[in-house]
Formats: C-alpha cells, sequence, structure tokens
DNA sequence: ACAAGGGTTGTTACCGATATCAGCGGAAGC
DNA sequence: GCTTCCGCTGATATCGGTAACAACCCTTGT
C-alpha cells in the first residue's frame, strides 16, 4: 500500500527512481550507467538501458547541473543578432558545441555595453559553463562578475589587447591597414574609407585606425573628408560615394568596412555610368558569395569566421571539459587574406 | 566557532543562505523578496536589495528551475543556422523572450529529421519550457516526445495541416501561388519555377505545389522541363537559368523561390545581354534589401519574417507564464505581400 | 588460510533554490 | 474582551540528480 508521502505534488515526468526501480538497482548506478558507463559492469549497464527504455527517461539536466555544479550550456552575445556576419561563426560555435553535447545560449547586445553587463549576469545567472563576446570593450562590472564567477570566455570579434581571458579573432586593425596598402601599392592615391558606426564599436575604430596607419606608411596624411561613418545597408554605401565625391571629387577607390556598403557603393558608381574600377575602384571588407558575382567581382578579405566560430569552441571545451589551464591568457590570430579580383 | 560540516565541497559563488544571513532574515525571505516581492514588507524588501547588492549574489537559475519546475529558456531548431532568411524572424524571438526574463537556446538540425528529433530529446533534456520548431514534418518519437513532456510548441516555417500544438508562419503555398498568378495575369505564359531542394523540406514542396496550382488556374498544365530543383547560393540561380533555357528556349519568366536564386538568375540573364523584364522576368520569393537595389529591382513576395518571431514568442509566452490555453491549437497566418518592381 | 586490494554497488548527505504549512502579531468584528 | 482573519515570516521537506564514502565480493599474494 504505497502512499504519497510527500505533500508537494509532484509535476515533471520520468525520474531516475523510476528506472531504478524497474532496473531492480540504486538510483547511483542508473547515474553512472549513464554519465560513467566505465564505472558500471557491463550486465548492470544493459539493464538500466533497457529500463530506460522500458519507461522512456529523458534525464534532467537542471537536477544534474545543480548537483554536480557543472552545466552544459554556453551563451554567446553579439551586437546584433539579425547581421549576417556571425551566422558563420554561429555555425562554428554549433557544430563543435553539438559534437560533444552542449548546447548554445545566444543574446544580443544592441552595442550597448550595459546591456552587454545585464547579458553576462543573465548567463552566468543560468550557470553556463562558458561565455563567447563580440565586443572586446566590456563595463567593469561586467569584467568582475566574469572574474568572481570563474567561467572561461572567448572574446572573438576583435583582437584584444588585455584579453578578459581568451581571445579568438583576426585583427580588425591589420586588416584595414592591410588593404589599404594593398590600394596603395595598385597606385590609387586618393583613398577614401566608409566606416561603419564606431560608437561603441572597437572593430570600427580599429578598421579606420589601420586605414589612418596604412596612409602614413604610404606617405600621406590622412583626409578627414575621406572617411565617412555610416550605418548599415546598401543604401549607406550608395550615400557614403555620394557624401565623399561631393567632398573630394577627385577620389580614386573607395574602400569600405563592409560587403554590403561595397556592394552598395558599387551599384551607385554603376549608377552614375563611373567605370569601376577606372574611375574609382571599390574594396571590401568581409567576403561574401555576392561580391563574386557582382560586375565587376569585388576586391576584397576573406576573414575567417566559421574558423572563429569552430576554434572558439573548441578552447571553450578544452577549459571545461579538459581542464585545460595552459589555455587561459591565449589570444588565437587567425588572419585574413586578400582577394585580389576586379574591382580594385 | 563555525564549522564546515558538509563533506563535499562547496564550488559556487555566493548563495541565498549567504544573502539570508547578512539580511538577517530566512532565505525564504530572500527568495520572496527576489522572486514575488508583493509578499514580502516594504522592509524586508529594501533590507534584501541591499544584502544582495553588498554581497554581489547571482541567483541559480538551476536551482530555482528545479525546485519550481519552471525553466526561462526556450529552444529553436532550423534547418541551417547559416541561411540568412531565419535572422529577422531569431531577432523577432529574442527582442519578445528577453523582455521577459527568457533565454534561447538555437540549435540546427541540418534538413534531417531524425537529428531533429535528437534536439528536441536534448532541449527536453534541458526542460526548456517551450519549443520552436521551422519545420512541420517530424517524426513519430518526436511527436511522442512533446507531447509527453507537454511543453508549448510553435511550428513556424510553414502552415501545418496538423499542427503539433500551436503555428505562425504565412502559407509558402499560397505565396508561390500569388506570385505565380500574378506573372501569369501580367501575360507571362512560359513561367519557370527555381524551386530550393525539396527533399525533408516541407516548405519547399508547398511552393512548388502553389506554383503547379496557379498554372492550371491559369489553364495551363505545369510543364516539368520548367521547374528546376537546385542548392542555395547566387551560382545556382545562375545555373538554374542555364538549364531552363536550354530546355525551354521561350521561357519568359523566371520565378526563384529564395532571394539569393533570384539574384543569380538575374545576374546570368545580363550577363546574356538579355533586358529584364523584356527578354525575361524575373521575380523572388522573400524580400532583402539587395532585390530592391539592384536595376532592374526585382519583384518579390515580402514575407512576415520578423512579425513571426515576435508573435511566436509571444504565444508561447502566453502558454508559459500566463497558462492561456486557449491558445492550444492555434494556427496564425500572417499573410504576405506581393511587392511589385521592375522586373517582372 | 588470511590480509590486501581492485572492482561494483549502495547509503547518505548534499547541490541551491521553492512549496507548503505552521506560527505569530495586530486589526477588525461582535 | 475575545475570537477571527489577514499579512508576514520561518521551519521543514522536497525538486532530481551526483559526490563521497562505506560495504561487499572476489581475486591475488604470501
Amino acid at each position: 500500500m504505497e502512499e504519497e508521502r510527500s505533500s508537494r505534488r509532484r509535476t515533471g515526468g520520468i525520474r531516475m527512481r523510476d528506472v531504478a526501480e524497474r532496473a531492480g538497482v540504486s538510483t547511483m548506478t542508473v547515474s553512472r550507467a549513464l554519465s560513467e558507463p566505465a564505472k558500471v559492469s557491463q550486465e548492470m549497464r544493459e539493464r538500466v538501458i533497457r529500463a530506460v527504455e522500458e519507461v522512456g527517461y529523458l534525464p534532467n539536466l537542471l537536477a544534474r547541473s545543480l548537483s554536480s555544479s557543472r552545466s552544459t550550456t554556453v551563451g554567446l552575445i553579439v551586437p546584433s543578432i539579425d547581421n549576417s556576419i556571425y551566422t558563420q561563426t554561429l555555425k562554428g560555435l554549433s557544430v563543435v558545441l553539438r559534437s560533444r553535447g552542449f548546447q548554445l545560449m545566444i543574446a544580443e547586445s544592441g552595442y550597448d555595453p550595459s546591456e552587454e553587463e545585464d547579458l553576462v549576469a543573465a548567463f552566468l545567472t543560468q550557470r553556463v559553463s562558458g561565455l563567447v563576446l563580440h565586443n572586446i570593450e566590456h563595463t567593469d562590472r561586467a569584467r568582475a562578475l566574469i572574474r568572481q564567477a570563474g567561467v572561461p570566455v572567448v572574446e572573438n570579434g576583435n583582437l584584444p589587447p588585455e584579453p578578459l581571458d581568451m581571445a579568438v579573432s583576426y585583427s580588425n586593425r591589420e586588416a584595414a591597414k592591410a588593404m589599404t596598402l594593398h590600394l596603395g601599392r595598385l597606385g590609387y592615391r586618393k583613398i577614401a574609407f566608409a566606416s561603419l558606426f564606431a560608437h561603441n564599436n572597437d572593430r570600427s575604430r580599429d578598421r579606420i585606425e589601420g586605414y589612418r596607419a596604412a596612409l602614413t606608411e604610404l606617405g600621406q596624411t590622412p583626409d578627414p573628408r575621406l572617411i565617412v561613418e555610416t550605418s548599415r545597408g546598401l543604401a549607406s554605401g550608395a550615400e557614403a560615394v555620394v557624401r565623399v565625391v561631393q567632398a573630394v571629387p577627385e577620389v580614386d577607390a573607395f574602400f569600405c568596412a563592409g560587403d554590403v556598403l561595397a556592394v552598395g557603393a558599387l551599384f551607385e558608381c554603376q549608377k552614375r555610368g563611373w567605370v569601376v574600377p577606372r574611375r574609382i575602384a571599390i574594396a571590401s571588407f568581409d567576403d561574401v558569395d555576392l561580391l563574386r558575382h557582382v560586375s565587376p567581382a569585388v576586391t576584397t578579405l576573406r576573414l575567417p569566421r566559421y574558423g572563429i566560430g569552430e576554434r572558439t569552441a573548441q578552447m571553450l571545451l578544452g577549459r571545461i571539459l579538459d581542464d585545460a589551464e595552459y589555455l587561459r591568457g591565449s589570444v588565437v590570430d587567425l588572419k585574413f587574406e586578400i582577394i585580389q579580383r576586379e574591382s580594385a
């Protein structure tokens, strides 16, 4: 005559105890059979597996994580979730994490450091076992929270001078510099640069800096009229061309800090009947399929988006699962590549 | 002389008990002050809040969820994470969920129903309190798992004839049909259709069906040579044009089942010196910025991508937080819109 | 034959929170 | 004045697992 002695009504489904009773063993044996099969005899393992299937048991990861103080989720914070540049990195992360049974939680900060801070807190509250941040700039409290929680973190939008923990990226500064130098070597003298808004965006700022550094190296003094800040989108690229041309009609090259901007710029030039690259060269940041298929095909930088995600996940897992303390402080530079095509 | 009586070493950070001791109250008062402030006196509330800040307490959501059998995470499964069509929906979901303190977990099934099943199990194991699926086709076990878990689900890639629970989408069939009819009314007679692979893809299949239905309504017999199945990407769009033109040179309209395909097709036509829409019309599925800015601007379907995410999240939250049982079984059709431009 | 030790399994005490119900003081009702 | 009720707080059991250690069986060494 079994009686429910608990005053608290059970809500959930089948528990480990049910499996244990069915298999005629203790819950510890079930737990071990599922989590550390090597510690259990062949026979027990099979009996447990069978019981699991018979009763349709799904482990409760909340309970497991709470008890073992170890979770299988990783949090990702990007500035803006609907920006296509993150999808490749996201894919790389997802593939590697999933292969080891980890889940990815994603959120967007809207380029707002204080929102990033809130999200860090929210993720820590969820007890993620790792964090991925796109920014390399963080509020003091965000840094403190992360340090206090002792959670491994990878920054991956840029190479941070002082990494929070680990970092995987390419150098925005060096990439912008390399392309600008490349244009200079090709003979272009009046190289304009269309930047995305640099407010709360370390990537944009570094790109501008790289551009400036290259000009200096080319023996030029950066001309502020050749630098325009704009938002994302095709229309912005077009508008950027208009603004620069108005200020400096003799501009002969246009380097855009984003693929979409470059396409917008290209369309605008074509609308004006300007032959690219004869009248004006165009170069882009970040390779996408589109840039290879427009005419003329656009010279651009290939960034290791997928690899960043992949490597980020590997390092995080190394720290979480294999306790690879030697990874702490690693800053991995995955490099970029200039793709020379017809537009410059 | 306090002594650690537990044999198990504590790993975590500051617990609710620490806050309670600091504030000189019981953990229940802390718990209530944080989760149900109305049930606690003004004074206690303030004392607790102060103690929380002083000791730097972050609640443990794993423990909360386990104890209350209520979680604040929602799982999203998409066929392919690096497809840009999901970003708007993802954004809509994210914004609404976050506003109510929920986190989004995301995973990709790779168009594989059995992988979807595994992911459903993985998410249920994580005790998500809601699921969002892009597919409307699922394995029997996936359906069973979901039913057994009693978790609210929204399907949102298509309108399902038999919803698992709730659905928010537009009708792929009706959209394809509407555009095809539109082209027919504009006077085009030989309308080709470029489809994405239909294997394990209900959306693709419904689009083809809609196209067929429209032709029938136009008094034509669908010509299999005018339907090509292809993969994603600009190159595929171009190649699709090549294949159709070879088989049916007199084709006068080309309806593509995806924005990227349409651009690829447009480029190919221009490469061949064909005037669009004079020689051949082009129409696309799904609106993106690019289609408005190419020349000629491409006639397309505007799909309620963001709204789907938003509404999906609202319905899920309704079920989870407000116990809105009346939502069960709802299928919301958010409609589409034909954007008439120059290419057709 | 007996102690030592490895491999398995079970018992018990937690992980960090919340549900439930009891207790307590003061206002309201008669 | 005394009972009733309400608002607030706390004690205790529990959510579904795992850590740590004890217990047991059997093999091995001497």
